[in-house]
DNA sequence: TATTGTTATACTCTATAACTATA
DNA sequence: TATAGTTATAGAGTATAACAATA
């Protein structure tokens, strides 16, 4: 009985955050949906597509960007049909950062694909077993030692 | 009963692999432990403990950097003691890279934090689904769909 | 005053190329 | 020839500072 639950999720965490297999995920994620989407963009674009159109500030506070940074990545992003700015009626110094559909539909895709991805890397797994290790691991990173405080 | 469990997973590892939660992780596994110790140079310093003593060129190609980059992050753990150069006898080319004992002392330390912070996020847990977690994300790591082909 | 978006600047990090030394 | 370590260079990305416009 030992007690080495700690050091043995901490190794895989090691692995999971290791900046190839970053790199490894996100080649394939985002392979084929043009040269503007890639690792930088992406959050932009997730972001966006899970609480609507929103200023440039507003999104860097919440993934933990710069608002000039933000600006950049999206200025990619527009160019290329992704995203389209327009003015905050509610507040005259702000433009909000908008996808279009074919933002949604690029956004769409790689969540697909990565759940089907997931999905099958599981099939082996007993049904109740895959659930409930998606339940834990939803669990462990809103409670676990990254998890953001609470503001 | 929905088939929702490869969302689920692919929402928590968006959160983990997230910029700013990996930022928040490493700044609290390093604090207090030099400028030289930090999301960059700290690979490096884990990938020697790992397996010992090795060349640059070498340690470059397991965790995916080149060898000029493995150069430059070395120079900066030499230059504060956590890393020494030591000619290597099987090849008169190569230049091993050896953690000094401060080097694996550092090591120790953030190993033991990074544990002790997921210990202590799973107190409240059973322990056999503790247990049952850290099984389960070995081998999702391991099989996943950012897993390194086997080559 | 404070905050918005944007641009210019300086800084950091990276891989490529080029060099010398050894296999 | 091929590979080692290292250095120089060019490219990409970042935050800081500064700007004009709006709250």
């Amino acid at each position: 009985m030992k007690n080495s639950t700690g050091h043995d999720i901490a190794d895989a965490l090691g692995l999971l955050l290791r900046r190839s297999t970053r790199a490894r995920l996100y080649t394939q994620l985002t392979e084929g949906l043009g040269e503007a989407v890639d690792d930088l963009t992406y959050p932009i674009l997730s972001g966006l597509a899970r609480t609507g159109a929103r200023s440039a500030a507003d999104l860097g506070r919440e993934i933990g960007l710069d608002r000039t940074t933000v600006t950049r990545r999206a200025d990619r992003l527009e160019q290329v049909g992704l995203l389209q700015r327009q003015p905050d009626p509610d507040d005259g110094r702000a433009t909000l950062l908008a996808l279009t559909e074919q933002g949604r539909d690029i956004v769409s895709v790689t969540r697909e694909r990565l759940a089907a991805g997931i999905e099958s890397s599981l099939a082996t797994w007993p049904q109740e077993d895959a659930q409930a290790f998606a339940r834990q691991l939803r669990r462990f990173v809103d409670e676990g030692p990254f998890a953001a405080e609470p503001h």
